[in-house]
DNA sequence: CTGAAAGCGCTTACAG
DNA sequence: CTGAAAGCGCTTACAG
């Protein structure tokens, strides 16, 4: 018994589920009922078991209940990134969903695509005894990862597009790049441009679906449909490609997998000395905070990777058991792709 | 997906210590000192047993073991953020040494510094038996989380300074972020500033050791120390000081507490028509990938957060049990704190 | 060097 | 509606 009037079992250790029958006076399993709610426990015997876990300060232990079940109430991410905005935000929101219910999240990062290491790392986390993973599969290494995952696994992901859905078995989530893909196209096309090049970010299929968007809205207004430019995920790459770009004077009009390849396209763009966007346009992907601030403000796609994580989870918690949580709570719903124009767009000079 | 919802109700029977005991003709305790690596097995039956093991796909069952032990081989990472470069990095280091020693890693995020968000951010984490917490304290948040960790619980944390490290009773890890400060602040004075301004990111203590850092070298130079202008970690954030700061028409150096903040200064400095770096020079603090890509490129302190968080955990995992790595392994070593120069600072016009 | 027993803190049938 | 029993898959003393 310490001063402040808690009562702690003596040596440190925890309070368990057979102190608080005691102290409540039933046996530990009326002790359990209460604790998962389970129906069939007098009303009185309840109020007074929960009274004495609120005297006890007493908490579940989950690795108790995990083993017992059969099963931990937990999903773990497994993704090939941390840093970059999507990914980050994502995963974000994931937390943010797992935590309103409960559930703790794990993470588990893909440091490279070759076999070896999605097997050690899908190995790591395929136990169905430890709960569910959410693979974010916008690369190749989160795809290999999807499709590693061993059967009797609960799986969700992240995917880029409709069609990589159909590639594996298990439930996932997309934002709807393809028109938001078209609208920047075509908007570009609104204002006067010829054509409008693309610079791409690594697909995890053949074909992304921001490029079949922006190859789709070429093709509706018969315009001359460029190759795209095959890029990595940074500015650096970005930088390269622009070069190439900049290289060609009959470019006025470039779209970017997302803001930090728009970013690199900026500086090269800058430093051949041609002017955004009275003699070039650039438009991006993603509206990280940055892009905002970029020179000049960059015109982006903004996209709700948060919204897309909550919904995920959302899918994978329903694989657990009946939710919990009363339907009529507040949910935040995701937004749909939004073109934000700023300053690297306008009519061809 | 199957219609009914659940597709993984604890299915198939996984195999077991037992079933690999009775395969290599022993009793399970002998299996489980093979797994631990106890000596004390001769070894022949050590042998016979890791055949076992290999034949029948056995993995120990980690819940089974944390609940044996009493506590989980596993870390939780305690973060406000998970898309701040520095966070995103330290949590990327942090999961990279855990996973080379076979540990789970978890993310909790602080949503709100508020008492409330904190306690049952804190209360949700600490929990002994789940193994131990890494806290990201470089905020507010961060720090009183770092404070309300109950005892008992084994808890490391990143911090912003050295000072910051007194203020808790916790192993903990930090950047010379002073040293690194002090270096460019002396640069710029070297070019021949008469002084330099500093835009403060939010600081978890009264005083970071960047602004400190900052001070100190100002001081040492006899230069005029002007008051620092407290932001957020914004590049918006970062845009409303520069506004601030290009209203003075006697500023010519700029020093940043991050590179987003520095974005927003140079957008500001553009707006302005102040010319960057021949009028006014600006330097960052982090050196993320776009940095270099900003424009003009961003003059930065290149800090080793992926090291950091790898070192932090590795404090962590002392407090665990001895080591089972070879000490002899190669340990990548953390890179001091350099300043990268690039194109946004020059003499004073 | 190896095995039998007890227990970690729960849940889940099964009785009553 | 509530309790006694068995068991989840391990580890940890304790014997031998």
């Amino acid at each position: 018994v310490n001063v402040t009037g808690h009562i702690f079992p003596a040596s440190g250790r925890s309070v368990s589920i057979r102190d608080v029958a005691r102290a409540a006076g039933v046996s530990y399993q009326t002790v359990s009922r209460v604790i998962n709610s389970q129906a069939g426990v007098r009303e009185s015997t309840r109020r007074q078991v929960l009274r004495s876990i609120e005297e006890l300060g007493y908490r579940p232990n989950r690795t108790a209940q995990a083993l017992a079940r059969g099963r931990a109430r937990a999903v773990t991410v497994l993704t090939a990134d941390t840093t970059l905005y999507g990914y980050a935000t994502a995963l974000r929101g994931i937390e943010e969903a797992a935590r309103a219910e409960g559930f703790p999240v794990g993470i588990g990062v893909l440091d490279s695509p070759t076999p070896r290491a999605i097997r050690a790392a899908v190995d790591a986390v395929s136990d169905p005894r430890a709960g569910a993973v959410i693979v974010i599969a916008y690369d190749v290494a989160g795809m290999r990862a999807l499709a590693a995952m061993p059967p009797g696994m609960a799986v969700g992901a992240l995917v880029e597009s409709a069609q990589a859905r159909h590639r594996h078995r298990h439930p996932c989530v997309w934002l709807d790049d393809r028109s938001a893909a078209m609208e920047a196209t075509a908007y570009l096309l609104g204002l006067g441009h010829r054509t409008v090049h693309y610079v791409a970010i690594p697909s995890s299929t053949r074909t992304s679906d921001r490029q079949a968007g922006w190859k789709a809205a070429l093709e509706s207004a018969d315009a001359p449909v460029p190759a795209p430019i095959q890029a990595e995920w940074t500015p650096r790459s970005g930088y390269q490609a622009g070069r190439q770009l900049t290289a060609d004077k009959q470019v006025t009009a470039i779209l970017c997998g997302n803001d930090d390849l728009a970013l690199g396209v900026l500086y090269a763009l800058r430093e051949a000395g041609r002017a955004v966007p009275d003699e070039v346009s650039v438009v991006g992907f993603d509206d990280a905070p940055q892009s905002e601030f970029y020179t000049p403000a960059l015109t982006t796609v903004r996209l709700d990777f948060a919204g897309l994580g909550r919904d995920c989870f959302r899918l994978v918690r329903g694989l657990f058991d009946p939710p919990t949580a009363p339907a009529d709570e507040p949910v935040a719903l995701r937004e749909a792709p939004t073109l934000v124009i700023r300053d690297t767009t306008g009519p061809p000079g």
